[in-house]
DNA sequence: TCCTATCTCTGTACGGCGTGCAATATTGCA
DNA sequence: TGCAATATTGCACGCCGTACAGAGATAGGA
């Protein structure tokens, strides 16, 4: 199982593995560089590139570390599967606003890691399980995908680390102009809870009954 | 209508209207830094503070730029809703994939220019029409806005400057290990073209249907 | 007319970023 | 023991946003 140094030359004091830990840990509060991971690490920055080749690398590490801290298991199970979904969907949505800059993230790097495919291979195993041609379950899935991340993304950016209610709070207490914008101003205690978990659920049901219909 | 400087002190060499028209310029291929913009207007950096307090600034002003350059009338006109959504949603699209780095903008930068009011407001205005209660109107009109800044920036994030076809014909070479992820493989052509504009207009009516059985 | 308050723009600088390159130190193998 | 391969470092480059002090331009008031 032990990698071996069959080669010649000093023993390394890193790993992949380790340096995505650091940048893991160092993720709350600042977006994780090079150079603070490596301070983080006690090393010179230059000293990451004996194991990353840039650092999109790093940044694509982490996207598949963020998206396995969301349990896939909860795509299975004997529940209903548009609770499944939103359960899954609830929980990543919980992984990318924990941590700041964790949604940006996940829209810069490509999402080809392992916890990405398996993702996506059970999302379609539920569509199609629900009913919907395999075709039609690829199309779903994505519509699944791009709102989770873009939702997410859009609330990261509102909450920018404060809470939910005091973004709501916050947005209450703006003014629209009835005027110009009636129904703006009328629905706003709805607008103004945009970035929320319920309006999320709610999305994502709405979603998913039309996917459902699409069968 | 001209403002007149009651103050003393020198003219002013500039305007921020004319300071973002150069970011928009300088917006394809890069994306634009405050000392690109200075340079291209043959100024030091730091004469833009006195337009502009921070970078911030500047890209809340792009993103209105942004959004005003697809056409709000679209929303309007004799169309059926679903068609006149789509249609305003596909130009937007245009919008952010024309110019590299703009769907990220738009999610970084918050939403609260005239623009982005404007576009709300009809789109409520079209959900109200369809007949959804004003609240979940406004709820649709938030599934709306999500997938199509969420499925631009991933695309955007994908395409990263070439053609859609090429990214589909680079996506088709991959061979997806059939015994782990049966149903991606099976369903892979599809997959393949998740970041094109059929698969758009596909995910969009999806959503309008999910959005209008919720009346 | 000159003075002075005010404003714009520049020179310079700081601290941060990612990363390339040459030198150094360490190791395994012949 | 020496050689070849390798990890780490110091240094440097060119970006970035932006703070600060000073120089020059301009208006209104004397």
């Amino acid at each position: 199982m032990e990698e071996k140094p069959q080669r010649p030359g000093p023993k390394r004091s890193l790993s992949a593995t380790r340096i995505v830990d650091a940048a893991m840990e160092l993720f709350d509060g600042e977006s994780p560089s090079i150079r603070g991971v490596a301070a983080h690490l006690g090393v010179r920055p230059n000293t990451l590139y004996t194991y990353l080749p840039d650092r999109a690398a790093l940044e694509r590490a982490l996207v598949d570390r963020l998206l396995a801290e969301a349990d896939p298991d909860l795509l299975l199970g004997r529940k209903g599967w548009r609770k499944r979904v939103e359960d899954y969907a609830c929980a990543l949505r919980g992984v990318l606003l924990g941590r700041r800059g964790a949604a940006a993230l996940l829209h810069t790097a490509p999402m080809d890691g392992p916890t990405a495919a398996l993702v996506g291979e059970r999302l379609l195993a539920i569509f199609v399980a629900a009913g919907l041609a395999p075709d039609d379950a690829a199309r779903a899935t994505y519509v699944v995908i791009v709102h989770v991340l873009g939702s997410a993304t859009l609330t990261a950016a509102d909450l920018n680390g404060r809470g939910e209610e005091a973004v709501v709070a916050e947005r209450m207490a703006i003014q629209m102009d009835a005027q110009y914008f009636p129904l703006t101003a009328a629905t706003w205690p709805v607008v103004a809870r945009w970035n929320t978990e319920d309006q999320f659920r709610w999305s994502l049901q709405v979603l998913l009954v039309g996917c459902a219909g699409s069968a």
